[in-house]
DNA sequence: TGAACCTGTTACCATCTTGTGACCCATCTG
DNA sequence: CAGATGGGTCACAAGATGGTAACAGGTTCA
């Protein structure tokens, strides 16, 4: 989950950033207005904590902006006093606000919540099955037939999500990474190692494996 | 869905009454604070926007009332200024506030929340059952099988309650962060330190927990 | 007032996860 | 044949994660 927190004042925006980091999230900065539009185009975050008050353009446009052109979901830290902004930053669409002084805590439960209220598309991503396999992602854990439930790593399952899906077709490596590691990426041999782990789960036979299938030069491939 | 709508200004209150039956909310109005209580007793309304300033009995009275009889969800309308209040009403237990002015979109979408929250943890004091356990939010007391009843704190109880609402459901850790603590928030190590005391009130041996099951790196579910 | 309790905080520890480097083997190629 | 390439196997370490415990401030209640 990647932030950009947008505030001139910089020791605020020091202790956002090092409150949003420490929630897990990557944090850009920005200082005053124009530049907030930029790094947004260029970065494409998932959220973003916005105060009003800025330097170059204001708070109100950026939110404007960004509300024309997509749907990236937006937190206004606001002064006491501000409500008049706040109320206008709500209307043209902002998600949320805080009014400082906030604590840590708060920010984050918000920033969350929103995210989450957001993203609600992938609520419940139910159990899927391929041949003898029973993936459940929500438990990160797979039943081969009448075997007992293997427990899996968030990786190993979102590759054998990602194969299962595309079961009996071959998956190009760059693919998969894409799929299982999304926008930070990885390179081949974390691949080669995440496939490695996850055939000791499920192959009886790791090392002459019949369901996660190796098509050299290629990539893998997923038979029931 | 049913609107308690509390305000001595006419004006602002037919604007309040107004958004919200747009919203699809069944709206009833009180004019000063002994008769929000009447009409609060008599209708059994789903959420109440209550105005601080009222004439013969004052809104954080109101709200303490409503408060300690019942926990239909409360949403403090405020003016600037009036922080100190505000406070107040949310330590009296009120769910949210908004400062005025204010956009008939933010009141509708606090409203939701707050409802959303609600609904997510119904505080309605009915007992409720999952497997062995029967849980009565009202007592905070849960009682397993054939055992006695073990007293729960408030936390403790809203968190079993949540659990036990979406028995067998995974739950993320921020998700149930949501639910127990609403909007004021909490990290995760606060969680893990619930689900520890919590643990060692219902399972017979803590450390292999049958019912409250950890899914590492997701959350946790209540298995019956 | 004082005791009991609730809850947030910190600390410590064990375990798990995952990226990384190393080494091996098979195959391909000049 | 020598070297390059792709892939499997293993071991290690930093970091994340979660369980446990002790403590402190605050509240409640007698």
């Amino acid at each position: 989950m990647k932030a950009l927190i947008v505030d001139d004042d910089l020791a605020l925006s020091d202790v956002v950033s090092f409150t949003m980091r420490r929630a897990g999230f990557d944090v850009i900065t920005a200082h005053d207005g124009r530049s907030a539009l930029e790094r947004w185009e260029a970065e494409d975050p998932d959220i973003i904590i916005l105060d009003l008050n800025l330097p170059k353009l204001d708070g109100l446009s950026v939110c404007k902006s960004i509300r024309d052109e997509g749907d990236t979901p937006i937190i206004i830290l606001s002064v006491r006093g501000d409500e008049e902004d706040v109320v206008k930053g709500l209307e043209l669409g902002a998600d949320d606000y805080i009014v400082k002084p906030f604590s840590p805590r708060q920010l984050v439960a918000r920033a969350e919540a929103v995210l989450r209220r957001a993203k609600s598309a992938p609520v419940t991503p139910g159990p899927m099955s391929a041949g003898d396999f029973m993936l459940d992602p929500a438990r990160n854990d797979v039943r081969i037939g009448d075997d007992d439930n293997i427990q899996l790593t968030q990786l190993e399952c979102r590759l054998l999500e990602v194969l299962m899906l595309n079961s009996g077709q071959v998956l190009t490596s760059a693919s998969i990474i894409d799929s299982v590691w999304g926008s930070e990426g990885a390179d081949r041999v974390m691949l080669k190692q995440l496939v490695y782990r996850l055939r000791r789960k499920i192959e009886s036979e790791p090392s002459e494996p019949v369901h996660l299938i190796t098509i050299s030069g290629v990539g893998y491939s997923f038979e029931v």
